[in-house]
DNA sequence: CATGAATGAGGCTTCATTCAT
DNA sequence: GATGAATGAAGCCTCATTCAT
C-alpha cells in the first residue's frame, strides 16, 4: 500500500527533518533507523533505502546538505561586504546567527565527522574547508593592510573560529542573553583577537569610544 | 558508584588505559565491550563486570576519574599563583598542556556526556562546573581588580573556555607549533578578550613592551 | 501458468539470458529481482511482474522453456537415427553438446528443482521424465534386441544420465580437450556399461557365452 | 539463564546434526540461521556464533568437518587393500555406502561450494581434491599395470567419480534394490569403464569364473 | 508497459548482560 | 577473579511484492 501523492522531492525534506533532530540528541551511532523512518513517516524502515544506501551513507548526504546550504547562505550575507573590519564583522554575525539558529544542524556537523567512511570524510572536509579559508581570507586580508594584528594566523583563525563555533553547544535562545548581545559580545572578542581595536584607536588617537552605548551595557557583570 | 576493594590495583588502569582509547576513537556507542575486554587483557568479557556494573557505569567512571584528575592537578598548578594576571597565564598555559598531552581523555570528557544517566550527568556536570567556576573565579576577580575588563563575563567564559578546550581537537604535538608557542599564542588571546594588555598599557603608560621576546616571533605569519 | 500475448516478442528473451544467468551463478535463492531487473534493460523492478506473477513462476517458466527446448533438439536429432547402437551414440553426442554448450541453462534444469512449488515440482518432472524416458528406451530397445546387457536397467539408466549429466559440471570448452573427443570418449564408457563392446565382439567372435545363467536374469527390466 | 551442562564439546555435534539437516532440505541460501539455532536447542540465535563467525563460515567448518571425515574413513577402508582391481572395488563399495548412508553430508559437500568464500573454497576444494586423487591413483595404478585400459585418464576419472557421486542424489535405501545389490551394480560398471573385465578375460583365456565372490553376490536376487 | 515509492517480513549480525564452572 | 556459553533485544539491510503515476 503506497502513501499516495509522495515523492522524492516531498518527503526527503522530511526525512532530512527527522534525520537532524535524531543526530542531534543521540549521535549517529546511537540513533537508528526505525525511529528515522517512524519520524519521517514511513510504516517501515526498508523504504529509507529508497533515499540513501547506507546508514552512513545517509549521514554523509546529511552533512553535504548542510555544509552546502552554510557556504550559500554564507556567499550571499558575506561577499557583498566590503574591507576586512567590515566582512569580519559580517562573517561574525552571519556565523553565529547560523550556528545558533540552525543549531542541531552545525552540531551535527561538526560532530559526526568521525563516523563517516574515508572517503566521504575527504569530500566533507573539502566542502568544509571552504568555509574555513572564508574566515581565513578575511584575517589574512585584514592582516596585510594592517588593520588586523595577529601572532600566528593558523593558529588565531582554528581557535577563534572554534570559539564562534562552539556557541552552538552551550547557547540556547531565549535566555538572558538575546542574539543580537550575543553577536555584538563575540563581534568584540574577535576584534579584541586580532587587536583590531587597539590598531583603531591608535590609528585615530583623539577618536571618540566607539559603540558608547553598546559599551555601557557590555562592561557590566550578567547576573 | 565505584567498587572498591577489587584488585583494582594493577587491572583498574589497564582497563582504563584501554577504555580512553576506544572511547576516543570510537565514542561510547561505537565502542563495544568485547574489544575493551580484549584490550584490557581478558580473554572473555564476563571479567570486566567485576569493575563495574554496566557500560554506561563504566563510562560515569571513567569520565569521573578523569576529571577528578585534572581537578587535582589544576588545584596543585594553578592555586599557588596569585594575582588574576598571573593566575589567568598559569590557567590557560596548565588548560592547554593538559589538553594536548592527554588530549583523548578531555576529549571524552567533553563528548560523551550525552550518554550519561540523568544521575550520573549531574553528579558529572557538578564535578566538572567546579572546573568552569576555578576559570570563572579568576576571571571575575580581575574584573573587580580592574585588572580585565569584558562586556559579558557568562558569556565570555564560556566562549573563551571553549577555545582553549577546542585546542585537542585539532592540535598535534609535534607539529609546525610547539607546546610552549601554542600557549603563549593563547595566553596573548585569551588577554587580548579580556582586555588586560590594553588596560595594562593604559595603565602603566610609559610601560615597555611586555613580552617584546615573545613579540617578535608571534606577529609573523606562520609557514 | 504462463501470460500469454504480453510483447514477449523482444522483452521475455533478455530476462530469460540474464535470468539463466543469474540463477546460474548464485542459484535461485541466492539471485534477486533488482539484479535480473537491471540485467534485463528494465530500471525498477516493477516491471518484471509483467513477465511473470512471482519469482517462483519466473523459474518455473524459465525452466520449461529450457526443458522444452532440449526435448525439441532432442526430437530432431536422435529420432531419425535408427537401432539401439546408432541411437545411443546419437544420444550421447547430442547430450553432452547440449550439456557443455548450454552449460548454465542445463545446470539450472538440474539444480533449482528444489524450490519450485509442488504442484510446478509436478509439471516440471513430467517434462522432464520424458526426456529419461528417450534415453532409457532406446537401452531397453538394445537390451531387447541383445546389442546391450545390462544388469538393472533403473539404475543403470540412472547412473549413465547422471554421469552424462554431470559433465556441465566441471567440462570447459576450450580445454585440453575437444568436444569432439569429450563425445568420443564418453561414447565409449556408455557402451562399455551397457556391454556392447563385447556383445558385439562376442558375436563376431563366436565366443561361448559366459556367465549363462546371471545374464538371463541381469537383462531383466526390474520393476 | 544458561543452559546448564553446556560445553563446545557437546553442543557443536547438535548444531552440526541440525545444519546438515537444513542444509540439505533447503541449501545454504535457502536456509536461516534461526531455524538453526532453533533446531540446535538454542533459544536465540545469537548463540550460534559461539560456535562460527558468520553463517557462511559455518558452511565451511561443516563441509571441512565431513571431508575430513570422509577422507579418515576413506584411508582405513581403502588403503590397506592391495592390487588395483581390489582397490578399485573397495573404493566403489566405500564411496557408495559413505553416499548413500550418509546422503545428507555428502550432498551438501558437493552442492554448496558455490557459496563459500574464495579463500574458503581453495582450502576445502584442497581437501577434495585429496580424495579424487585417490580415485585416481588407484586407476592410474591399475593403468600402468595393464589391469585397466582407459582412453583419457582425466576425463574418466571425472565421469566416473561423478556417476558414482550422484548415487546420493537419486538411490534412496529401504527401496527395490539393497544397498549390497547397488554396490555390485557400480562396481560392475566401474570395471567396464575400465575395460578390467575384458581385459581379464582375455588374461585369463580359459579361466572360467572371474570375480568369483563378486558374482555370488551379484547372483542373488535383489529386494 | 515502465517507473519508482512504499511495505513488511525476515535475514544476518552485534551486543550488553547473566551466570555456571 | 576469570572464562566462555547462553540469552534476547535490537540494529542494519535486503527482498519480493504491490500500486499510483
Amino acid at each position: 500500500m503506497r502513501k499516495v501523492g509522495s515523492s522524492r522531492k516531498a518527503t526527503w525534506p522530511m526525512i532530512r527533518r527527522a534525520g537532524v533532530d535524531l543526530l542531534y540528541r543521540h549521535g549517529f551511532e546511537g540513533m537508528n533507523l526505525r525511529e528515522l523512518a517512524k519520524a519521517a513517516g514511513f510504516r517501515g524502515k526498508g523504504s529509507l533505502y529508497n533515499y540513501f544506501e547506507s546508514k552512513e551513507d545517509f549521514l554523509f548526504i546529511l552533512m553535504c546538505d548542510i555544509m552546502e546550504e552554510i557556504l550559500r547562505d554564507l556567499e550571499s550575507n558575506v561577499s557583498p561586504v566590503d574591507g576586512p573590519l567590515e566582512r569580519i564583522k559580517a562573517f561574525v554575525r552571519f556565523h553565529i546567527e547560523w550556528h545558533t539558529t540552525r543549531r542541531e544542524e552545525t552540531f551535527i556537523s561538526h560532530m559526526e565527522m568521525r563516523s563517516l567512511t574515508p572517503e566521504h570524510c575527504v569530500t566533507y572536509v573539502a566542502l568544509r574547508k571552504r568555509y574555513e579559508r572564508f574566515f581565513q581570507d578575511i584575517i589574512m586580508a585584514g592582516c596585510e593592510s594592517g588593520e588586523f594584528r595577529i601572532s600566528d594566523v593558523p593558529i588565531v583563525v582554528q581557535s577563534t573560529l572554534s570559539m564562534l563555533t562552539s556557541v552552538c553547544t552551550w547557547y540556547h535562545p531565549g535566555g538572558r542573553v538575546s542574539l543580537e548581545e550575543l553577536v555584538a559580545i563575540h563581534i568584540r572578542m574577535v576584534l579584541a583577537i586580532l587587536n583590531a581595536n587597539a590598531i583603531a584607536e591608535s590609528q585615530h588617537l583623539s577618536a571618540s569610544r566607539q559603540n558608547e552605548d553598546v559599551e555601557k551595557r557590555l562592561t557590566r557583570k550578567s547576573g
